[in-house]
RNA sequence: GGCGGUAUAGCCAAGUAGCAAGGCGGCGGUCUGCAAAACCGCUAUUCGCCGGUGCAAAUCCGGCUGCCGCCUCCA
């Protein structure tokens, strides 16, 4: 069985065959007149789970994923902040590129902006008054969605249903109160561009069919972004360029569930939401992903301090099983046949059930246990990979300015305390512990070499300068674990 | 009001008909100079409530209730 995805149209899950090669996809991003919080970078995990797995299934993939830098509330906050729109859009789109990388989500092909695409959208907005879809009211352009008969179909929403909440803003000129503007005219002070219905610029929505159709075709494969998208903004988007083209838009439609905190969505508006900037000072980067891909993409998820502390502990376990591995078998590899690939695969192919993939990373964590088989911690590792979490190695040249501090250290306390047999043996430790470490770091060669030395204290009964050792290693986030068969150490952040 | 989603152990969370994955936490144990970690074992006779269809239901159908959201800007 093959990749099966759940189809906002539709409303159950597909096979996913896709068009050709690449797999072409397009994420609604930001409008980005205000930071990027937890709930935007859940949109852009999807993207990049739903991206390396195409990869892993041997599938290219070209994504894009836009900013809409001009609208009407990137303009009001010019007018609020006295600051150019253009400079408050670079800002929040810096801030998030920022997160992205620090959070190893892949970037997508292209990142496109309205603003850049001005001629596109007016392109397009032609095109659809000449087919009768549009037309020009006091410089406004509107779709008449009355027009366009499957109007409704992606959001589920009846013409009927979406008239008792309609209503017409005193400043607009509609024919009929459902119909969305694709252009609007600029007042003054306004940012604008000129247009055959005179100073304007784009409406929200036709920038994104604009630039998809500019980069990625009149058809392609999979639309991504927050359910609270759905409606209007998709439906919006969906009927513009099905009126524009009279070809099939999107194939599949993939929304991903919203992030609620203090059981409410986030949202920007509102101002209830936690800018991931600050989260990304509180949790690192691998947490982060672990508490994102616990929980099903299409499920709500509650952000909360707890969870985010839950998902620590839980990515600890997997982390120090990793590390122990490694200190048994030296060197973990690359597995050529990752074990339980089946399992794995079919969770991962049922609408990337990461929930249930991560357990199958757990099961094999307890065979792992039972059998000290270096293929079972290669798999872990690989699955790991696969899911995005970033690998931490101690690379060389890593800075080892901490733990050569506490060898200085304790080198001295040795010294006060006459060890000079222990301080001889020392050098010899050096040299044996740098031959066997080869390849790793300095950081490496020199908390092995500080173990070396805890381990020969021990065996004297020299606790005290043992127990200094290992609190010092500990303050440097570097614990200590004594184990029946020898001491290891591993990295205390995870 | 209309529409959509959701309800599984102390918490989080998979599971769309055949004896309820996994994680966190808790409890007990092994190891141990101490500590920590690690490991092992235990931790839902039951899946919001009521009714129905099946040999069989968390899973299907009907009704009810709670929570969230959309219908206006939102990932």
């Amino acid at each position: 069985m093959g990749l099966r995805l759940y189809n906002t149209m539709g409303g159950k899950l597909e096979d996913f065959k896709p068009l050709g090669d690449p797999v072409r996809i397009y994420t609604c991003g930001l409008t980005v007149q205000s930071e990027p919080h937890v709930g935007h970078i859940r949109a852009a995990m999807v993207r990049d789970t739903l991206m390396r797995w195409l990869g892993h299934l041997g599938y290219q993939v070209v994504a894009l994923e836009n900013f809409t830098d001009v609208d009407d509330k990137i303009i009001e906050k010019q007018k609020e902040q006295n600051k150019d729109w253009r400079m408050i859009a670079q800002d929040n789109i810096d801030t998030y590129l920022w997160a992205c990388d620090r959070l190893n989500i892949e970037r997508a092909t292209f990142y496109p902006r309205a603003s850049q695409h001005i001629q596109e959208i007016i392109d397009l907005v032609a095109r659809l008054i000449e087919k009768g879809f549009a037309y020009e009211k006091k410089g406004d352009v509107y779709f008449r969605v009355r027009k366009f008969p499957d109007y409704g179909k992606l959001s589920k929403k009846t013409i009927d249903e979406l008239m008792s909440g309609a209503r017409i803003a005193p400043t607009e000129s509609k024919d009929d109160p459902l119909d969305f503007a694709l252009w609007k005219a600029a007042k003054p002070g306004e940012p604008y561009w000129l247009s055959p219905w005179g100073r304007g610029r784009p409406g929200w929505h036709i920038e994104c069919s604009a630039m998809s159709m500019r980069y990625l075709g009149e058809t392609f494969d999979i639309h991504t972004g927050g359910e609270d998208l759905i409606f209007p903004h998709h439906e919006n988007e969906l009927a513009q360029s099905l009126a524009a083209t009279g070809k099939p838009f999107a194939r599949f439609w993939m929304h991903n569930g919203w992030v609620t905190l203090t059981g409410e969505k986030m949202s920007k508006s509102t101002g209830h939401y936690s800018p991931i900037k600050e989260v990304l000072e509180k949790y690192s980067a691998n947490v982060i992903r672990m508490f994102m891909l616990k929980t099903h993409y299409r499920k709500q998820l509650a952000y909360d301090d707890e969870r985010l502390d839950e998902a620590r502990a839980a990515l600890t376990t997997i982390k120090t099983y990793l590390d122990n591995a490694a200190n048994i078998f030296r060197e973990i590899g690359k597995t050529s046949e990752p074990m339980m690939l089946d399992s794995f695969t079919e969770a991962m192919n049922d609408d990337l059930n990461t929930s249930k993939a991560l357990s199958i990373i757990y099961d094999l964590i307890r065979k792992g246990h039972e059998t000290d088989d270096v293929n079972i911690a290669a798999s872990v590792e690989y699955y790991m990979i696969l899911l995005g979490f970033v690998k931490e190695s101690s690379a060389p040249g890593e800075p080892c300015a901490d733990v050569m501090t506490v060898l200085s250290e304790v080198r001295k306390r040795l010294h006060k305390e006459g060890k000079r047999e222990l301080l001889n043996e020392i050098a010899g430790d050096c040299v044996d512990i740098m031959e066997s470490k080869g390849s790793s770091g300095v950081r490496t060669i020199v908390i092995d070499l500080l173990m070396a030395i805890r381990s020969k204290l021990r065996k004297e009964k020299n606790y005290e300068l043992a127990d200094y050792i290992r609190q010092r290693l500990l303050d440097n986030n570097i614990i200590v674990d004594d184990q029946s068969g020898g001491s290891t150490f591993r990295s205390g952040a995870v």
